[in-house]
DNA sequence: ATCAGAAGCGGAACAAAGTCCGCTTACTCA
DNA sequence: TGAGTAAGCGGACTTTGTTCCGCTTCTGAT
């Protein structure tokens, strides 16, 4: 478990001075123009020039606008992951798996909640958020756990919709169209979690 | 059950005849090009011209490029949902609940590999395809077959899992990333229907 | 048949994501 | 220190979805 892989630092190796200054001017304008007007509101031209970096440089450092929404992402899910593999039960190792998946979804949800389904929102469809974005770290954290647990599933499969519960358009719907407690989304992935580990627990 | 809402048919009352006409044309040019080049490689000026009428035609009937996705797609979800409503079980009324959402979910999964998801892929993040696209009308139907069977459940919750797992971008990456075969998902998404059913079953 | 008015229409204009390519500049290695 | 070179840069350009608005056409009542 201990290759679980955390989610990718800038390669400080073989960057150069400037990109670097670059890409830190570039992150720093993102973050300020996001929390000024709200992500919907900020095209990447905005960032461009706010970072006073011209187009061609945001892309080739961020790939697209989903890459640089990942890359603000990064710090707050560089820390979550730090304390699973590394914190204190139940979030890091030591608790009964459905303690340790409860704890885990809580935390990841709470952090969809505070902002981040609304930065997911503008990615667009270029990359399913699910499979490039914060959550592909997860993938083996979850399959492990459910690996261990239940070892009859299909994991991967289980692993995929718990993961999907992730999806920001359906948090921004159930939270602000329906209303919904954000505990009441947290209570629902734990129900999910716990149904799948009742399908065939390791005896 | 029976007010479960039909896929919308075009308001046949308030249509003039032109216009009706300039629908039909226009998703018959659609559903030809989508054919013909695959629907990643046709855009709404391509439509528009090959239907001979202009974007605002095409944007008033339909909206945006996913209403006109949604649309080419009614006709064989309305013909699934008549299944539901009044076809023989399993997917029919009369079936234990199990099997009914066995039968519906591999049907519905089987749509979605049949050109659907390529389909759905196009219509990006402007609406999430769970909830204004074909899906939005299988709600109440799991819903209700969940109520009956596992009140104790958060059956909208539920629910919700159960639609996000048709999500176009999972299964083309399961099916052609991954390369699932067609079955695996399927048995992935009735083990999850189970698994939600196993929790409080309905004594 | 006529006519008023609303519904519908076309296509130019706009916005924003992402690409391209010739120029510049920071690093490397004598 | 002084080329040589590859990485990096800027910003115009392309593409595509979507909107806007003045004009046209259908329709129903008279």
């Amino acid at each position: 478990m201990e290759n679980l892989p955390l989610i990718e630092l800038p390669t400080e190796q073989t960057e150069r001075a400037d990109a670097a200054s670059n890409r830190r001017r570039i992150l720093e304008a993102a973050t300020e123009l996001f929390a000024a007007r709200g992500p919907d509101c900020v095209s990447m031209q905005d960032v461009a020039q706010a970072a006073g970096v011209g187009m061609g440089t945001m892309y080739r450092r961020f790939g697209d606008r989903a890459g640089l929404t990942f890359a603000l992402l990064g710090e707050r899910h560089r820390a979550l992951q730090e304390q699973l593999l590394r914190g204190a039960p139940p979030l890091g190792p030591g608790a009964p798996v459905a303690e340790r998946l409860h704890a885990f979804g809580r935390a990841r949800i709470a952090l969809l909640d505070d902002g981040e389904a609304q930065m997911l929102l503008t990615t667009g469809n270029a990359a399913s958020a699910t499979l490039r974005g914060p959550d592909a770290a997860y993938r083996t954290h979850l399959a492990v756990l459910l690996r261990d647990a239940a070892p009859a599933l299909d994991v991967e499969y289980a692993t995929n919709s718990l993961v999907m519960a992730f999806d920001a358009r359906l948090h921004v719907h159930l939270r602000y169209e329906r209303e919904w407690a954000l505990e009441r989304i947290q209570d629902g992935w734990c129900a999910l979690a716990d149904a799948w580990l009742a399908v065939a627990p390791a005896t």
